[in-house]
DNA sequence: TGCGATTAGATAACAGGTTATATAACCTGT
DNA sequence: ACAGGTTATATAACCTGTTATCTAATCGCA
């Protein structure tokens, strides 16, 4: 269970901005462990973390280059990730023929099926419960931060996930490949 | 300098609220990065992540426990920073006389003429720079940390603080919030 | 044709957050 | 008075993000 509890911070608050940095990561993280709960709790055993990737080559294969770049990511952190994803299966690596540095990332049967199944069962509770907890926040930056951490005192992700009611309908297929977006 | 550019995570987009616990956390470290860079420009050689529990020991001494909930992060986290501030001779340790098991941390002299100087020289450029960052941010909070990504993807933490032109006067004991700039 | 610059990716090291667990001190009830 | 539970902190292990740097392949061009 989740140990901290974010109604006493009245230091941080009183710092304002210098801590927004601190703040936001410690929120993200918050946000990526309650989902990756909610997940196993289904069944899966995979971080959220790693869903990301998964959406993103379900458009079809990529370098690591052009995932980072998708996703906005550095690309060490994609090289691991796709280690990580090719350790257990879900997406396979090949070196590009053109162009021998290249190193193009794909799913596997099973990964297509994984994200198949996520797309269906997983992702529109965890956006669901999201966009609830975020529902209907105002004000600063600053300010929705606070009262985003003060619902998730109260109700973390997870059990909002959990008590979506009528699961909505499955997000529209995608379409186009990964591509790099233009160069700034 | 920084490599990854927020500027093309269509994917990241249209995965909406599922992947709002990563970008946060990227924001945060970003942020957190950025201001450690402006920092250590100004010739201070400490991460920012420090600051707040220095901040929150120039109110008095307390033992790790109450920091952890004072600054809403887990008591590991204290327990490490407290250990890295030690071992810079920022803090000192002692163990209560009265109940053994606590362990209370104060500044040492060279602690307490640290956050002077910072309170003075650095917090408040580091207050408007983010301040400024995060002006006139409307809309969801999904919104909000896509502007504030772009933004930064302009002008960094760090550059704005350098250019921070008047410093504002000192903030009181309780810090004052250092208003705003206008929007670019 | 070959050499220097550029590019793609891998690797290593670090940061700062987490959870889980171990340890030691304290408290309480019989 | 002591056995057992609770509490405060420390320790360990992990995660996922970063930067910095190394290697190998490609490209440009004299």
């Amino acid at each position: 269970m989740t140990n901290v509890d974010s109604t006493s911070g009245d230091i941080v608050a009183s710092l304002g901005h210098l801590t927004l940095g601190s703040r936001l990561k410690r929120l993200g993280e918050r946000l990526q462990g309650e989902t990756t709960r909610f997940i196993q709790a289904q069944g899966i055993d995979l971080p959220s973390s790693w869903f990301p990737l998964l959406a993103a080559l379900d458009r079809g294969e990529a370098t690591v280059g052009e995932l980072a770049e998708a996703l906005g990511v550095s690309q060490p952190g994609v090289t691991r990730s796709v280690a990580n994803l090719a350790g257990i299966g879900l997406v396979q690596v090949a070196t590009g023929d053109a162009d021998r540095r290249r190193r193009t990332v794909r799913l596997t049967g099973e990964g297509a099926a994984l994200v198949e199944r996520a797309r269906r069962e997983l992702w529109p509770r965890i956006d669901a419960a999201v966009a609830e907890a975020c529902a209907g926040l105002e004000g600063s930056l600053l300010e929705q931060v606070g009262v985003l951490e003060r619902r998730l005192d109260e109700v973390p992700i997870d059990r909002r996930a959990a008590a979506v009611a009528t699961v909505p309908p499955v997000p529209p297929a995608p379409m186009a490949p990964v591509t790099a977006g233009s160069r700034p």
